[in-house]
DNA sequence: AATCCGGGGGC
DNA sequence: GCCCCAGGATT
C-alpha cells in the first residue's frame, strides 16, 4: 500500500516546484478549465495562450458563448484549427445553459458534444475532484516508457493498459494534481526526443530507464506521407475591399470559412501579376501558393467583398491570412508613411 | 481499426 | 523536412 503510493509522491512533490504558471491553472472555474482543455486539443500551450485570454475576455461564461453568433467565435477561433472543437464547444455551452449548471461527472461531462475521454477526465478530476485519470499523448508517452510498454500507443489495447496503469497510480486525494503533473511530466522532462531523465523524479522507477531503452519508447507505427499540392490564388483588391468566396457549408475542412477564389474561379486573369508564394501545410497536404494581384471589372459568381480592415472578424484559414498578409507588405512599400523604408 | 480535421513550433 | 502536440468524431 505505501509503496504504490510513492511514485504519486514522488512526481507531485516534483510538480510543485516545476509546475509552470498557466492561465488555466489559475483558476478551477469550470468553463476556464473547459475551454482550455478544448483549445488544447492536439494543440500546443505556448500556441493556447494568446488565444484562450482573448477567447474568455470575449465569452466569460457558457451563457455568453450559447447566445453569440457562430461567425464570431470562428473568427477568435480562427488560426487555431480544428474548427469542429469551436462549433462543438458551442454547441456544450448551450447544453450547459440549457441546464443550469455543469456536469459533475466525467461520465456527464463525456456527454456533451466535443468531449471525449480524456476532456471528461480532465475537467472532472481537476474541478470536481473525481478520482478518474486522464490519457493523453504525454500520459501515453510517460507512461509507455514508465512501464516499458513494447506495444504500440496508437492501438486502443495497449492505450487501456496505460490508462489503467495511471489509474493505479493516481493519487485520490489530488486526482487534478496529478493528472496534471503527468502531462507536465510528458511536456517538460519525459520528452519525445531526448528526455531529460536526470531531472526526472520517476527515474530510479522507471523501466525503461532502468533497462536502457528511453530512446526506442513509445512504439509508434509510421505514418502516412504527405502529399504535394500546388494552389494559385487571387488577391482581388478594390477601394479597401477584397474579394472572398465562401466554402459550403458541409465541406470537409473550412466549412462555411471564407477564402480567396482560385485562379480558375475568374473569368479571366489576364490583369493579374505575380504578388508571392508560400507554402502551408494542412494536415497531410503540403501546399504550395502563388498568389497572384489584380483588379477586375466585375464581381465573379459567387463572390463577395470584404472590407480589408475588418478580414479579422470574419471565419478566415491561415492560408487566406498569410496570402493577405502577403498584400500588406506590398502596400507598405507602395506608401512610405506606413512603412520603415 | 483507419481516417480526417488545422496549424505551428522545434529540431 | 519531419514529428507531434493536454483528441474527438466519423466511417
Amino acid at each position: 500500500m505505501r509503496n504504490s503510493r510513492r511514485p504519486a509522491q514522488l512526481l507531485l512533490r516534483w510538480y510543485a516546484s516545476a509546475r509552470r504558471d498557466l492561465p488555466w491553472r489559475r483558476t478551477r472555474d469550470p468553463w476556464c478549465v473547459l475551454v482550455s482543455e478544448i483549445m488544447l486539443q492536439q494543440t500546443r500551450v505556448s500556441t493556447v495562450i494568446p488565444y484562450y485570454e482573448r477567447f474568455l475576455a470575449r465569452f466569460p461564461t457558457p451563457e455568453s458563448l450559447a447566445a453569440a453568433p457562430e461567425d464570431e467565435l470562428l473568427a477568435l477561433w480562427s488560426g487555431l484549427g480544428y474548427y469542429s472543437r469551436a462549433r462543438n464547444l458551442k454547441r456544450a455551452a448551450e447544453a450547459i445553459t440549457a441546464q443550469g449548471g455543469f456536469p459533475e461527472t466525467a461520465e456527464a461531462w463525456r456527454q456533451l458534444p466535443g468531449i471525449g475521454g480524456y476532456t471528461a477526465a480532465a475537467v472532472a478530476s481537476i474541478c470536481f475532484h473525481e478520482p478518474c485519470a486522464v490519457l493523453d499523448g504525454n500520459v501515453a508517452r510517460v507512461m509507455a516508457r514508465f512501464t516499458a510498454e513494447p506495444g504500440d500507443i496508437a492501438s486502443p489495447g495497449v492505450r487501456l493498459r496505460l490508462k489503467e496503469r495511471a489509474q493505479a497510480l493516481l493519487d485520490p486525494r489530488r486526482p487534478g494534481d496529478f493528472n496534471q503533473a503527468v502531462m507536465e511530466l510528458g511536456a517538460t522532462l519525459c520528452l519525445p526526443r531526448q528526455p531529460k531523465c536526470l531531472l526526472c523524479p520517476w527515474r530510479d522507477l522507471c523501466q525503461a530507464h532502468q533497462r536502457g531503452i528511453v530512446d526506442q519508447l513509445p512504439v509508434k507505427a509510421p505514418r502516412r506521407q504527405p502529399e504535394r499540392l500546388e494552389l494559385q490564388l487571387a488577391l482581388i483588391v478594390d477601394q479597401g475591399r477584397l474579394l472572398l468566396r465562401r466554402r459550403d457549408g458541409d465541406e470537409r475542412r473550412l466549412a462555411g470559412f471564407w477564402e480567396l477564389p482560385s485562379l480558375e474561379d475568374l473569368p479571366s486573369s489576364r490583369a493579374l501579376r505575380p504578388l508571392g508564394r508560400f507554402r502551408h501545410s494542412i494536415t497531410h497536404n503540403h501546399f504550395e501558393v502563388e498568389v497572384w494581384y489584380g483588379r477586375l471589372r466585375r464581381r465573379p459568381k459567387g463572390c463577395h467583398w470584404h472590407e480589408l480592415d475588418r478580414i479579422d472578424s470574419l471565419p478566415v484559414g491561415a492560408m487566406t491570412r498569410k496570402a493577405v498578409a502577403l498584400l500588406q507588405r506590398v502596400h507598405s512599400q507602395k506608401s512610405p508613411q506606413f512603412g520603415t523604408a
